[in-house]
RNA sequence: GCCCCGGUAGCCCAACGGCAGAGGCAGCGGUCUCAAACUCCGUACGGUGUGGGUUCAAAUCCCACCCGGGGCACCA
């Protein structure tokens, strides 16, 4: 390869006679750029080799190691780029391309998750049928990346909307749907495997009849409870706004959706759901060998919601009342109980004296939306059944009670309270004049720092205390006739006893229980993977056989989603497919002959496709699979060889994105891999070993007195304030948006100065990890960085070269050495701010060097174009080619330093007394404590410190400094 | 309310517990120029949000608080 280097260019400096020819400017940038970007395509620079398979090319895998790096793939929004979308594109580019040069085969790849509610609202809003739409989006979106130079294996580019993609979404599904979890193995096995442990009776029925003695709907139902894809009738998170239901995850935190704002209604229908807890332990406990950052790992921890407790039977006049505790040791202090409004023993408690009450409760509750229903700063309501349980412990009565603060979802949907132990109960007992015995007793500071006489034994009174008592305490009145707690004083010794007697006496056992919900996985939309799945007569799900897939959206003249107000919690969503009776209504013959079927008309949630993404990169074409196990092994394998159910998980290399899908894609991911894991489909255990967050570029944005935003690129900074058109505006940091007039986008960077001087800025304003302003001012900087190094290479007026093959100085050698061993630091630590700092450090001295002796030494200049050609190719290959070489910089070895060079003759020693620097001293690197010591004892300003002082200690750190007390 | 992350020069940011400054922007002085732009050279008493503590030595470790950003939030 050799892309042709014109001396022409810069078409601004031909006719004015000030600007050299070949100023570094952006202009030039522009033609150096798109040249080497046609070279790259055309050699197909970034194509990387797979073990097997279509892009299989033995010779160029032989011998290198492997390394997988992803980007959290895009959604192709409308709106474009803006300067803060490439950030962590950029970084994983320059990783990627260091990587190659220190021998890696690196697979890079960017594709788009383009199903999803955006394109439908957008296709709402114009008309326009959302795959045109989501196509030219994403057609504009690989412009932009285009020009930014990433190398990207361009035939690994997927998009989820695919047909060729989506098949095998629908392919995983029909896994996921025809699975199981065995909780004895820990693992997901085919559900066939069900059916055979059934009948042979290895594997209990629900009801423990024999599979024999089951009729067809009874062994189907058997079975479909065990799926872990199921229709479930629940409660949803219905939008009406949206016109779909939502995930748990897809709430905010006050009711809302997060996308689009509108209020979020429980409504209970029927829906696929995917039994995602019952692999909560393992996406707990699989963190642990994660490299992922620890707040994230904290996230996901809180989501999963891991509780140790137990479960607690109260005896009821209907039969055992079960509740969920974490603190069972506190059972003797239990006085109530309360229901939660949806339990379904609430109308067989209620007694008649109560029932209209409880049922104007249930009314109220069922009207509240989620945020008021969980607003904790309201005062607690609740309403007596009528109806007592029995305390297990100590056969004493305990009223039932309903009220909306029990939610239904967690645990029992039912609670044993001990108010003086838990403030909730508390709050509830006194509110409704309830008895609050103490159970525990709590140290003297507890009383005294309330103001309160010190209670002991028999003079606890709950009734002076101004709050519920949690915490560690000896236990009091805690005793019956076989168990007692009183006189423990540790939490966990009186839970374990307390457990073991619930467990020996039939009132109960030990349980964890999670915050994590099943994941709702049904969304009546139109945008999304139809499910492969058709109804038979009897109104049950049948999967469809592979032959069968993809399940094509069908064309629709009408694609809205049904538009309701986002109020109207009553009306029945009615999906967009449901339109087509063509579509819906079939004949199919799935082996048993040809026979009507209706096809699911609801489609699968915007997460779908990115469950799995990273591995249709890694086999793009294949039609026969939706990955060859050999590339997938290859690729993502368990780095330690093992088979990844202990040690290391394989999985990606490296995975870069934003802290946003801390809980949603990155848990739903794992779970989908964990299935595929289980079934024997990918020999890595996780999809993602290493996670980085980056941050985000974030912006400034102003607005007039009246509150509205001006255009941020018009205002002027004067005296500490901010100016538009001479009137004083505010200003706020944020995000970039259209509505608050700061976008930048990279097209005004190409334009105003390139690509290698944008990609160059993004990594060098703050450490990866790190939001940061975006501040086009500060861009200039790079630029002329650039410039320094193209002029310090070419002359500017003739491109002559200004290498000279002369040695450089023992000095400018020695400073290179210091800052390639840094930079290779650097680069394999992501801390790509610094590197280039180095950088600049170096060709700052190049410059000094040569002014002073009329050239730039080569053996200064070839490490330097290499070790920029990470952060900006286009001007690194341009400068390689010139230095004469004919390929690619791509592969050429990074540099490495030479450890002899690294060492200083002479170190500078600060010399202090009690910490203060008094003088400095050189001294041999090599010098000993006691010679360093004896050289700051007879230094003159040491001996006029000390006046005569004998230190009492002397401190030599070797390498670093000497520290003298008095 | 609880939990994470972060506060260093006018701005963005560097500093294995060891001389607070690597790099960039802006500013200032000089160099070039008839002048300017560009270039090149030079230029930092800010003591690291506040208050304590540990240490010979703290931006760095510990405690409390303040400010900013994010997550969770009646989860029994």
């Amino acid at each position: 390869m050799s892309a042709s280097t014109p001396e022409h260019t810069s078409s601004d400096s031909t006719h004015s006679g000030e600007t050299p020819r070949l100023r570094y400017n952006a202009s030039l940038a522009s033609d150096i750029e798109q040249r080497w970007q046609d070279q790259w395509e055309s050699d197909g620079t970034y194509e990387a080799p797979n073990p097997a398979g279509p892009l299989a090319d033995l010779a160029k895998v032989a011998g290198r190691p492997k390394l997988f790096v992803l980007d959290m793939f895009p959604y192709p929004s409308g709106a474009g780029l803006h300067v803060g979308h490439p950030l962590g594109y950029i970084a994983t580019d320059v990783y990627a391309r260091y990587k190659r040069m220190t021998g890696y085969n690196v697979l890079h790849a960017l594709g788009y998750d383009s199903f999803g509610l955006p394109a439908e609202q957008h296709a709402i809003a114009t008309g326009v049928h959302p795959r045109v739409n989501t196509e030219a989006n994403v057609a504009n979106m690989r412009r932009q990346l285009r020009r930014l130079g990433l190398g990207h294996d361009a035939r690994r580019s997927v998009s989820t909307t695919d047909e060729s993609f989506y098949r095998w979404t629908q392919w995983i599904f029909l896994k996921v749907f025809n699975s199981w979890y065995d909780e004895d193995l820990k693992r997901a096995r085919p559900i066939d495997e069900l059916e055979q442990g059934y009948a042979d009776g290895s594997i209990a029925t629900p009801d423990g009849r024999s599979w024999a003695d089951l009729n067809k709907a009874e062994r189907r139902s058997a079975i479909d409870a065990r799926r872990l894809a199921y229709l479930s009738e629940a409660p949803v998170n219905w939008c009406p706004g949206l016109g779909t239901i939502l995930a748990n995850e897809e709430v905010t935190a006050d009711g809302r959706s997060d996308i689009g704002n509108y209020p979020v209604f429980k409504k209970s229908m029927r829906q696929w759901t995917m039994r995602i807890t019952t692999y909560a332990d393992r996406l707990l406990d699989d963190l642990e060998r994660l490299d992922w950052p620890e707040p994230i790992k904290l996230m996901q921890r809180n989501w999963i919601g891991r509780s140790e407790g137990a479960r607690v039977h109260f005896a009821s006049p209907v039969g055992d009342l079960t509740v969920f505790t974490t603190r069972p040791d506190t059972l003797f202090g239990a006085t109530f109980m309360v229901i939660s409004p949806e339990h379904p023993l609430v109308d067989a408690l209620t007694t008649d004296e109560n029932r209209q009450a409880i049922q104007d409760y249930r009314v109220a509750a069922s009207a509240k939306n989620q945020f008021d229903r969980t607003d904790d700063t309201k005062e607690k309501t609740g309403v007596f059944t009528g109806t007592y349980a029995t305390n297990p412990v100590n056969g004493a009565p305990v009223p039932v009670w309903v009220a909306d603060y029990v939610l239904m979802g967690y645990g029992t949907g039912a609670i044993m309270a001990v108010p003086c132990g838990d403030q909730r109960d508390f709050d509830f007992a006194r509110r409704f004049n309830l008895p609050i015995p103490a159970i525990q007793q709590p140290p003297a500071e507890w009383f005294t720092s309330r103001e309160l006489e010190v209670q002991r034994g028999s003079t606890v009174d709950t009734s002076t205390w101004p709050e519920a008592f949690v915490g560690d305490g000896v236990y009091i009145n805690s005793s019956n006739s076989d168990l007692t707690l009183d006189g423990l004083a540790s939490v966990d010794e009186g839970k374990s006893v307390m457990n073991t007697w619930l467990e020996a006496n039939g009132r109960g056992n030990a349980n964890i229980n999670f915050k994590l919900r099943d994941w709702l996985f049904s969304r009546q939309r139109y945008w999304g993977e139809p499910f492969p799945i058709v109804y038979d007569e009897d109104d049950q799900p049948v999967s469809l056989p592979d032959s069968m897939l993809p399940v094509l959206l069908p064309e629709l003249e009408d694609f809205k989603p049904q538009a309701l107000d986002p109020n109207d919690d009553v009306t029945d969503p009615i999906p967009p497919l449901a339109r087509s009776t063509e579509w819906r209504e079939v004949v199919l013959d799935l082996g048993d002959g040809p026979k009507k079927y209706r096809r699911e008309i609801n489609v699968m949630p915007q997460w779908a496709g990115s469950c799995w993404y990273e591995l249709r990169y890694l086999d793009p074409t294949n039609t026969d699979y939706f990955v060859d196990p050999e590339v997938e092994k290859y690729w993502m394998g368990p780095a330690d060889g093992g088979d990844g159910t202990t040690g290391h998980t394989g999985g990606v290399d490296l995975y870069v994105g934003g802290v946003e899908h801390a809980v949603l894609h990155l848990l739903y991911a794992r779970f989908w891999h964990k299935i595929l894991f289980d079934l024997g489909h990918v020999s890595s255990s996780e999809p993602f070993y290493r996670l980085f967050n980056q941050g985000y570029v974030q912006a400034f944005a102003f607005r007039d007195p009246r509150g509205q935003p001006v255009p941020a690129s018009d205002v002027e900074e004067r005296d500490g304030a901010y100016w538009y058109e001479g009137e004083k505006v505010s200003r706020e940091y944020g995000k970039m948006g259209k509505s608050l007039k700061n976008i930048v986008t990279p097209d005004e960077m190409y334009d105003e100065y390139g690509a290698d001087t944008f990609r160059l800025y993004e990594m060098s304003s703050g450490p990866l990890e790190a939001s940061r302003p975006w501040n086009t001012r500060d861009v200039i900087g790079m630029q002329r960085f650039l410039q320094r190094v193209w002029r310090n290479l070419v002359d500017e007026d003739s491109g002559r070269s200004l290498v000279i093959d002369t040695p450089a100085t023992e000095e400018l050698r020695k400073l290179m050495h210091r800052m390639i061993d840094g930079i290779r630091a650097d680069m394999d630590a992501l801390r790509f701010n610094t590197a280039i700092a180095k950088l600049i450090q170096l060709n700052n001295a190049l410059t000094q060097e040569a002014a002073a002796v009329g050239g730039s030494p080569r053996e200064v200049v070839v490490p330097m174009v290499q070790m920029l050609s990470p952060l900006c190719p286009h001007i690194a290959e341009e400068l390689w080619s010139r230095l004469g070489h004919d390929q690619t910089v791509t592969f050429v070895p990074f540099p490495i330093a030479d450890q002899s060079l690294l060492v200083e003759e002479t170190i500078e020693y600060p010399v202090q007394i009690n910490g203060k620097v008094r003088t400095r001293l050189t001294v041999p690197h090599d010098a000993d404590q006691a010679t360093i010591q004896a050289l700051a004892l007879a230094d003159e300003k040491v001996i006029a410190a000390l006046d005569g002082e004998v230190p009492k200690k002397i401190i030599v750190i070797p390498g670093r400094m000497v520290n003298l007390v008095v």
